[in-house]
DNA sequence: CAATATCAGTTGGATTTGCAACGGATGTGA
DNA sequence: TCACATCCGTTGCAAATCCAACTGATATTG
């Protein structure tokens, strides 16, 4: 039985549903259910398999060394956790993983995802690019805001995203995504001070914006 | 003729010397040589190919959009460098890549890498398991770090680097490896204040540390 | 259209940070 | 042992940040 989590899953993508559940079994891929609240992984575990969410919900929790506990992540169906972890060189996960709702799980092994079958399953290859893919974009998603956040002064942070946020639209002129308040999240500063950084810049005639619309000036302006 | 770079790339750990030639015709490896400040990649190109530095060393440089550059990474020989980038949607490199003496670069196709070969490379699917490895462990520590620095006070980021190096360690007292300034870098604070963190949590009772030796107090303690 | 809610810019005050400088502790080499 | 360098805690001060609150502008809803 093929639930919707399964086949909306990322590391699937590009396999179609008929050919999905041979790649499943390619993979050995068990399932597993859990009560609402119930621990899947405790931190420090040590874990070889790869979680997909098949249906409910998990959450991602961080403890820290004095007891407070802090959600890291909400991972729906499809999603995937402990990804990372099966390949690093301890395989010990540094969160807690506990299922939020009534929730299915399926568990994989690292080495049959990496290791081509050789039934040469025709969708297994896929599979592993997918995945390399996924890390990828996880990777640049992370370095680019690492980028921003290091910067010392809300300033130079608000310059950092605005100077990427052009160069991907290609344009010194470009909308952004994200409210005040999500952009002060985002980059981990307070919503008033990120207000009053930008009205400096317009008063200094670095930037113009209005709403989310912005424009970069300097010495060529567009 | 293989250099030492390629056999001590990261991508190819646990192939052996004689092994590697047949790998890297398999990939398709073609290698290009670069004078000194020499540009390899500009920012924006569109990029199919991961690069390893064969010999000599490269400069990843970030241009922001006033014009300012700054050296986000330096690669010496074994290093590779747009492995995340020709997995990403656009394929578009944010970064410049620059030879900063004179170099000797491999390119091959992420492609080639992917699809196992029909002959069979015994090492070939090593090689793609060295590649996850390799973006699955930078991400953790991306992660890691980014769960520090997205802390607003120098204190909070001081105890959750210390928590998560006692997690770790899997003790309340251990050892770190950054001396002060390294430490203040790392979580992009000033060194002064990070001092002054550490002193008023010793002061509060909360830790304890002489040099690099740490101990957490707290309910339990150690 | 009026009532309401949301978003963004501004302001003021307490706090924190960054920066520069100083001094003590420790280590190293001649 | 003396001179020198390095590391680290401390201090003073200017500047920036956070937080809370207020205001005006812009939807949204009944």
């Amino acid at each position: 039985m093929l639930s919707a989590g399964l086949v909306g899953c990322p590391l699937f993508k590009g396999v179609a549903k008929p050919d999905l559940e041979p790649l499943l079994g390619c993979l050995g891929l068990r399932l597993q259910t859990y009560k609402k609240g119930e621990a899947i992984w405790h931190a420090g575990d040590s874990v070889r398999e790869i979680g997909i969410v098949s249906s409910g919900c998990v959450h991602v929790l961080k403890l820290d060394a004095w007891g407070n506990s802090n959600i890291i992540a909400e991972i729906e169906a499809g999603g995937l956790f402990g990804e990372a972890v099966v390949f690093s060189i301890s395989g010990e996960i540094p969160n807690s993983v506990v299922a939020c709702e009534d929730t299915e799980v399926g568990f994989f092994s690292f080495m049959r995802l990496l290791t081509t079958c050789p039934s040469s399953c025709a969708f297994h290859s896929l599979a592993i690019r997918n995945m390399i893919v996924a890390f990828a974009r996880k990777n640049m998603m992370l370095e680019e805001k690492m980028e921003h956040i290091t910067k010392r002064s809300t300033r130079e942070k608000l310059l950092s995203y605005l100077s990427s946020q052009s160069r991907q639209k290609q344009s010194r002129k470009f909308d952004i995504s994200f409210d005040r308040q999500e952009l002060a999240d985002y980059l981990s500063v307070d919503r008033s001070a990120l207000s009053l950084a930008m009205s400096k810049l317009k008063d200094e005639g670095i930037i113009l914006y209005r709403k989310n619309h912005f424009v970069l000036l300097g010495d060529a302006n567009g």
